[in-house]
This record gives structure tokens, sequence and C-alpha cells, in this order.
DNA sequence: CTAGGTGCTACAGCGACTGGAGCTTCAAGG
DNA sequence: CCTTGAAGCTCCAGTCGCTGTAGCACCTAG
């Protein structure tokens, strides 16, 4: 039971410590023991939650729904319907963003291909933002807002 | 010159009051006259340079970049590239997303394919979170993050 | 013995809003 | 004229998932 510090973890997790920190700050890691002076001293189970997690998180995960997952893998006789329910989901809340973003994809090369340079007076760019009737109508049935540039 | 209240902008462009307060605090929107009680009286266009910002952040356009966009659309007679540019910028982005989304999208769909139910300590998708080496490699070339589910 | 790398806690900040508390003002109906 | 309810006002806290900083303590190598 080799005992791996705060550091450690982060290296071989790709981690940032404080980050690690605030999973256990949220309850998603246990608090580990402690060494004599205070510092944490994780164990290799540790390391694979917080690997789990973030994997998770990589595919886009929320915390609470890595909340459930874990709780679920927690529990390994129970029945997994609920975390492919989860995934489902996920699932489909990415396909959703997916076709937003294709529909902003398309509206920001047309409006791109329309505009040939000039003075901002004449640009398509421009113009576009300030007429709502030059645009394609779909891209603005609002769904989730899409992360800014 | 009518002037129209917080709630008729609000009405007009689809924004709440909450969020035209917030882009006047934030120097997005003028600080329109005040009625003798004190309430914002805003004229035409006010409403149109809103309709520019409401426009421009569905299309996800941060907030500084919708701040330069805004800075151009005052000064006519400049030359347009720098628009394009923040335009163009923004596009390469959303490209960036759209095939992170699709390797996540692929991901998920093979894990939950996989998974033919039964209990947790089989399930496929609990399984992939867990190891690493069971999930397609390109998910993990960190990009920025998906937001989450 | 000392330097600097690592760890600790506590808290502020990001972006883009959103919601609430607790107040004032306004417009319509009786 | 009075009341009532909607709409406005300011100020502040919360969202999500971290990230960074200040100001310490500790630990290890030279």
């Amino acid at each position: 039971m080799q005992a791996i510090t705060i550091g450690g973890v982060a290296r071989e997790t790709g981690c940032k410590v404080q980050t690690i920190r605030y999973y256990e700050q949220i309850g998603l890691l246990r608090a580990p023991d402690r060494s004599e002076g205070n510092q944490r001293l994780y164990v290799r189970a540790d390391v694979d939650r917080l690997v789990f997690i973030r994997h998770a998180r990589d595919l886009g995960f929320s915390i609470e729904a890595i909340r459930e997952l874990l709780h679920m893998a927690d529990r390994p006789d129970m029945p997994c319907d609920e975390a492919d329910a989860i995934a489902q989901r996920h699932l489909e809340d990415v396909d959703a963003r997916i076709a937003r973003m294709l529909a902003l994809k398309a509206e920001l090369e047309r409006m791109l291909a329309q505009c040939a340079g000039g003075v901002v007076s004449h640009c398509r760019v421009i113009e576009v933002l300030s007429d709502h009737g030059k645009c394609l109508a779909d891209v603005h049935t609002r769904g989730d807002a899409v992360p800014a540039s």
C-alpha cells in the first residue's frame, strides 16, 4: 500500500493539483489520509477513481452525471440500465449540440463567402449580424447557447 | 424619437430584462436616458444594437468579439478585414469543436452499442470509463473540454 | 543550513448570464 | 382619489468546472 502525494497523482493522471483538491471538496474523491506533516497521501484506488472521473469529463459528462456513474461503479451487482441511460441522454445532448454547431458553421461560412472584403459599410459579416432577415432562419431556434469563440 | 421601456426592448428582442441591464453594465449597450421616475428609456438605435448583439451571441461570438464587431460597425468607412478575420477565427473554432464532438459521439455510441445491458460489473459504459485503453485514442487529445450534458 | 520545490488553506475570478430580495414607480380599474 | 398588481429599480449571490493567487508550512538535496 504505497502512498502517493497529490503531485504524483497529478503527474499520473494529467489532472492539476488544484483540480484534485476541488474534486475532494465537492465529494467526488474521498478525503485521503494525511501524513504527519498534513499532506494528502493517496493510494492506487484513488488514482483509478480519478482516471475514471477525468475520462468521463473528457467525454463531456457533467460532474453530477459522473457522481451517479461512480455511485453505480461502486455497486457492481446492480443492473446497469441507469448507467446506459445516462450515457444515452448524454449522447442525445451531444447530437443536438452537433446539429446546432453545424448550422452555425454553415451560417458563418455563408457570411464569409459573401463578403469580398472592402469597407465595413458593405461588409456582409456586419450586415448579416445587423439584420436577422439576411440569416438562414433556423440558427435562431434557441437551443442552449454555443460556447463562445 | 419615441422612448421604449426596458420591458418593451426585452419583448422586441427576446432578450431578458436582466441581460439588457447586464449588457449596459459591461459597456456593450450605452446607459440610456432615464425617465423622471428613474426608468431606462431606450430609442430605436438601442434596440438595433441589441439585435446585433443577440444575433452575434446566437452565432456563438464571445462578448469580447462582439465588442470588436460593434466597434467596427460604428465605423462604416474602415476596411472590414478585421471583421472578416474575427468571423474566420470563430469559424475555425466552431470547426474544431465539431470535430471534437463527433469524436465524442462516436465513442459514446461505441460504448452504448457494446453494452447489452446486464449488471454494472459487466457494463461496457462503466468499463470504458474505468479503462482508458478501451477507448478510441483520439478523444483524449485534450482540446478544450466539451460543455457538460 | 539553506534554497527551492512542493504542499497546505482560503478565497477571488473566469464567462455570460440568471435569479432573488426588497424596494419604488406606473397604469388601470373602481 | 385610492388601490392593486405589473413592471421597474439596485445590489448581490449563484451557476459550472475549474484556475490562479496569497501567504503560509514543510520536505528534500546539496
